[in-house]
DNA sequence: CTGAAAGCGCTTACAG
DNA sequence: CTGAAAGCGCTTACAG
């Protein structure tokens, strides 16, 4: 079956059925450069007859380009997934194919980065990028692309160095602070990781405000951590949680001591989850901005793979946040 | 910079900088078929000091075996995503590449069966995959992807036709009616959408406890169709929604309107979504085997490009589903 | 145990 | 306007 796969139409076959050589055979289906018209309808012909495709991998090895660029995926969620279609349509229109490894420790807790960057190598892409929430050795990951040549683009990465298109989260979280205070919120408290960026924008705007910074580092969200905050004097009556996922955690908590959201407390996610929305009641989130990420890398990537200088402030660029207002505040 | 990647070392430069011929520089780093020591010791020390790899396009060009498979992607979810990662690592284990393309409409609506099938055939994978929720004519799709001798598996699709590996919904909604009559629910109705292997199990189920079905069909989950489902006499105790989303919807409705859940009405979705364990109370539902679609996918599209023969049922596998059973029911 | 050579299907100077 | 030929880096009979 698989095998009986009839042969596929090479330009040599259309050249023999034509009469014309191969050289001709190209120009003909190219439109480019001069052909006889007689011998361009032939050849049109027949390649139409025959189904004729170039052999992209004969075309790679002959140009040394083979028009792939590599992608490495570490965390699974929907957010993630929007950035790569984004990244993958991008990148589709320029006329690349995206082909994926996932990059995470397996069973046996290996560190996959020797694993993962051989693959990738050998593969012989022509630019590389490393999604969120890898397992990977990523100053090791960024200098073995850069020593095999590789441009290579980061997506939303917490490493310090390296180029990223990252998102703008101090300010998203600051401007969620300012929406609460707008909203007659008193007293505003942090609750979640100690993630910097998060902290310094809500710091920078509770600065601004006047107001004595509260906060409540709990990472695992922990529902007992909660007490300490529901018990200061005045109690709070707006949280900024540090990501969705949590904040659900929080409702769940405030739900069951029958504290009304949002009118005793006014509660505002990060990161707008799908399913975000339709929690009770719907989450006020601050949305990352995943279609442009993944565009805007695949931007980037293609300017780095095709030889462009660098822009004045390097490649790494920061896309904003955008706060999604729903019921929760 | 870029452009100044170093040159990769090929077979001939390993055999140039030996002395000894390309035939014995492969046979000596493969380890195959006998070589004398001396020439076998010269040559690992040189492939290993140029850090040679071998060339997959070449490699692919001469075998004809370009070691990749295309997956066409659809519906953006962390559902589909840990498929893709199950089904990537499989491949990969296998010595396969997996090169993504996302199958829906772009803004002009225009259908991308065309466009993708071009670009997939075009790559000459040796095998296919098709995700769910795609935009494509999966009719002609399959019927392209044949024709092109490429052995082929869906992922969870619901068409009646093609070589899938499916999930068996009519037997998890089946399952979750007997949980919910085993807690003691008396009056058990179904919520959403007409699906026909999700109202099957219900109604089998239902037949089974000798109870009157009632089914509400509302795809959107408008609020207000709740209502003549909470009016009738006696009121249902127990609901079974045809999805996570719509089941949150439904919780969400059941909180406005004061109605506790699980005392009062009992409530399993369906897909077990990530985030539905945090809802309040943390939903019961029934999870799909991502994992092991993506595993079992792989496997047997392995089968298939291996040119083994079809089992006596066929390619197709229904896997089944398993009930998470949290506060909702 | 080893070498010389053909060929996968393209693209690209080079000649006419 | 067209043709003959080289070569990308492998793998694979074929000879010795």
């Amino acid at each position: 079956m698989a095998s009986e796969s009839s042969k596929v139409a090479s330009l040599r076959d259309i050249a023999e059925e034509t009469g014309v050589s191969i050289r001709t055979v190209r120009r003909a289906l190219e439109g480019t450069g001069s052909t006889s018209a007689e011998a361009r309808e032939r050849v049109t012909e027949v390649a139409e007859r025959l189904g004729y495709r170039p052999n992209l991998v004969a075309r790679a090895l002959r140009t040394g380009r083979t028009m792939e660029v590599g992608a490495v995926l570490g965390e699974v969620s929907e957010l993630h997934m929007t950035k790569l279609r984004a990244f993958e349509e991008r990148l589709r229109e320029a006329g690349y194919s995206l082909f994926v490894l996932f990059g995470r420790r397996d069973r046996s807790g290996a560190d996959p980065t020797r694993q993962v960057l051989d693959r990738l190598v050998q593969r012989a892409p022509m630019g590389v990028a490393f999604f969120g929430g890898l397992d990977l050795d990523m100053t090791e990951a960024i200098r073995e692309t850069e020593a095999a040549g590789l441009p290579y683009m980061l997506l939303d990465h917490r490493g310090e160095s390296g180029d990223v298109i990252g998102i703008r989260r101090e300010e998203g979280v600051y401007e969620a602070i300012h929406y609460l205070a707008r909203s007659g919120r008193r007293t505003i408290a942090y609750f979640g990781t100690d993630d910097r960026t998060r902290l310094d924008g809500y710091e920078r705007a509770m600065a601004e405000l006047g107001r004595e910074p509260i906060i409540v580092i709990n990472p695992e969200a922990d529902p007992a951590d909660l007490e300490p905050l529901l018990a200061l004097q005045p109690r709070p009556d707006a949280l900024q949680v540090s990501s969705d996922v949590l904040a659900l955690k929080v409702l769940a908590q405030l739900h069951e001591r029958g504290i009304a959201v949002p009118r005793e407390i006014a509660v505002i996610g990060f990161d707008d989850r799908e399913l975000t929305a339709l929690s009770w009641p719907a989450l006020t989130t601050l949305a990352q901005p995943n279609r442009d990420v993944g565009r805007t890398a695949a931007e980037v990537l293609l300017s780095k793979m095709g030889g462009d200088e660098p822009p004045a402030g390097g490649w790494s660029q920061r896309l904003p946040m955008r706060l999604v207002v729903r019921e929760s505040a």
